[in-house]
DNA sequence: ATATAATGTTAGGTATGCCTTACTTTTATA
DNA sequence: TATAAAAGTAAGGCATACCTAACATTATAT
């Protein structure tokens, strides 16, 4: 999924926990690796011997864990989907953290790279485009909440708008 | 994902084609479901043994294959999620119809109720707030091909949305 | 410096889910 | 109705990916 079809989506999970485990303490350990992924230290071996065979880490038995450049671009790239995805899920369908956090976990393995970038670029149009912006994201929680889907509040918010931008 | 964790993105894409076929010919055998899966006919076997055990299907050796009122809902769920993100894809980041395809193929076992609930409402939003609509996501393309992202057809766009509301 | 704790690996087991080949059942046709 | 084709199943194999328990290495603390 990230390049082609290298990486299962648990092996991409590895990745992203190397990643963040280097930004916070310069190497990735076994034992931390297992820790994030709730999986026990056993597992951690086969997945980081995958990675290492497929040119992803810089791995040695008993050593501390690196990507390697081709790693480090992959992980960056998973981890910004996650960003994206989870962006959008809590900016844009406002759901809550912790459901918009598990989702994203997931949904970053399936969507393809154009999905993203224009999901990326839809995000940006919301929040620039006069027409909408933030009170109209406001307004869609109201919107969804509302059970006869009125539009009595429209020409309101319309009015609203139009004093906004003289 | 679908109702706990009972079915494998693998099983739950089993439940969507026997929908499938069960519409087309009011049954499913596993030829077409080997066909719809494009996996090898012998491999549909353990599929269905898995899903007959687990209540989804009736199933019979040799015989044709039945969703259960459990499997038809589940089913049903399914194809639901798959269609609400492919039109999302379709309709709003207007990506193409053969990746959007793809994609929510995939992105329909990651995605959880309450995202996909207000994906419904959000796309209907969309096409129902004033301030929004058909022009305004129209628009949105060509602002993701603006390399500058420039707000210069803003005053423009707002005159028409205020001349069109009165 | 050495015993102990923490970390890492190995080996054997389980489950999923695909493959292929050979065999069985059903369906179609001559 | 006999036989060939099509559809379905069974068995054995492979890969992923997890588990646990036992063993090896490294780090810590006395």
């Amino acid at each position: 999924m990230s390049t082609q079809q290298d990486l299962s989506d648990n092996l991409e999970n590895y990745l992203e926990v190397i990643l963040k485990l280097e930004e916070t303490n310069k190497v990735a350990r076994a034992k931390e690796i297992a820790d994030h992924l709730e999986i026990q230290r056993g597992s951690v071996t086969g997945g980081l011997k995958a990675l290492s065979e497929k040119g992803y880490i810089n791995y040695k038995p008993y050593s501390y864990i690196t990507l390697t450049a081709k790693g480090k671009r992959v992980a960056k790239d998973i981890a910004y989907r996650h960003r994206v995805i989870k962006d959008f899920l809590l900016k844009v369908l406002q759901i809550d953290a912790e459901t918009a956090e598990e989702t994203a976990c997931r949904m970053e393995h399936a969507i393809d790279s154009e999905s993203i970038e224009r999901l990326v670029c839809f995000i940006e149009y919301i929040f620039t485009c006069p027409r909408a912006g933030k009170d109209w994201i406001q307004s869609f929680l109201n919107y969804c909440s509302t059970d006869k889907r009125s539009r009595s509040n429209c020409d309101l918010c319309i009015d609203k708008l139009k004093s906004s931008l003289r």
